[in-house]
DNA sequence: CGATTATGAAACGTTGACGTTTCGTAGCGA
DNA sequence: TCGCTACGAAACGTCAACGTTTCATAATCG
């Protein structure tokens, strides 16, 4: 058997491998949060990572491979599960933990560059959204059983009511110089799911 | 009086430097959509307008101050006036603007790139927070109004229902691949602002 | 018409990033 | 311990954009 299949087989390949990447795309992270999607650059990303250039290109064919990868990873970042409470209590959790997210997390950090990358490159825009799409539907889940028990008022649309509940933490985190506080959140909801 | 002089307080001061500033201004504003903040060059922008390179840089010191400039210009869209119809109606009719905009318009291609820029550059976040929050002023008073008069229930806060109005159309638009489409403003208002 | 001035085109030197290659070193697995 | 391989550093050629300068042309204004 030879060197290199060996190695394609081994359920424990070089450490060192995976190192480097994980190195280097946490620098691709820094890299996206600080200079933004059009000027990222593959050298300043080694030297965050304190990585030789050739080491990049060693594990990615170029940029824009590094670039997807890195916010792939970013994505990762599940929400956390919520079991207990009233559909408002959960709602409300659920909204904190997204003003959190979208403030100081990586996924917050780099979440203009995500925007601006997404308009630039289909690859990334269609992650984008796909992951959007599966990430928001827990919360219109919630959202309808909520209506369903009474928790709610009827007249929601549990689709619309998600997007505007969430659409106001990303509108305060984009378009202002307030990010949304976790604290709001009670008042958020009451404005949009109505009082109680 | 030297000649230079003269040109600097003439009110009618030479069409050519006027004409030049139009075209040099649209077309970076078309770079800014098509390459977004961090690609920006001003040698695409100088081949889009049809004008020598060095005509650019005869108005402006620098590529940040004529992306700032191309920035501003984009915030002097400002929107209608609107008189008649209820509180409901005219909310309505906003709503349907903002989408209109936030899709196809200039300011609607250039968000992205305008979203990365304040997110770099702090001359651009504070002229685009603060043209946010004058922009918003409006809907927040309209909705204030309607609380006032019954229009709509009194248990919303009307900063906070506009920003999830406003929210959820440009969170259609930014993590979606459904951009918010006019016809759903009913739906939408219903939802956050209660039926009827 | 004549003086002025903005312009487009082109060439300039400089910088920085791309992506590649080479080489000596150090960590890994057997 | 020994062969293998991933590594960091450095240098490479290429290219694109920066911002500047020069020059002939053409528009403007008096």
């Amino acid at each position: 058997m030879a060197a290199a299949a060996k190695r394609a087989a081994d359920p424990r390949p070089d450490p060192r491998i995976a190192r480097s990447r994980q190195v280097i795309l946490a620098a691709a992270l820094e890299e996206l949060g600080d200079a933004g999607y059009g000027a990222f650059t593959i050298e300043s990303v080694a030297a965050r990572a304190g990585v030789g250039k050739a080491t990049i290109y060693r594990h990615w064919p170029d940029k824009l491979a590094l670039i997807a990868d890195a916010f792939r990873q970013l994505q990762e970042e599940r929400d956390p599960e919520l079991v207990t409470g009233t559909p408002r209590e959960k709602l409300k959790r659920i909204l904190r933990h997204v003003a959190d997210v979208a403030a100081d997390s990586p996924f917050g950090v780099c979440l203009p560059a995500l925007i601006d990358a997404a308009e630039r490159d289909p690859a990334i825009r269609r992650f984008h959204h796909r992951f959007q799409a599966e990430a928001r539907k827990p919360t219109v889940a919630l959202i309808a059983a909520g209506i369903a028990s009474g928790d709610f008022p009827p007249h929601l649309d549990a689709e619309l009511a998600a997007q505007a509940l969430l659409g106001a933490v990303f509108f305060r985190r984009l378009m202002t110089d307030k990010p949304f506080d976790p604290a709001e959140a009670g008042a958020l909801i009451a404005t949009v799911m109505g009082p109680r």
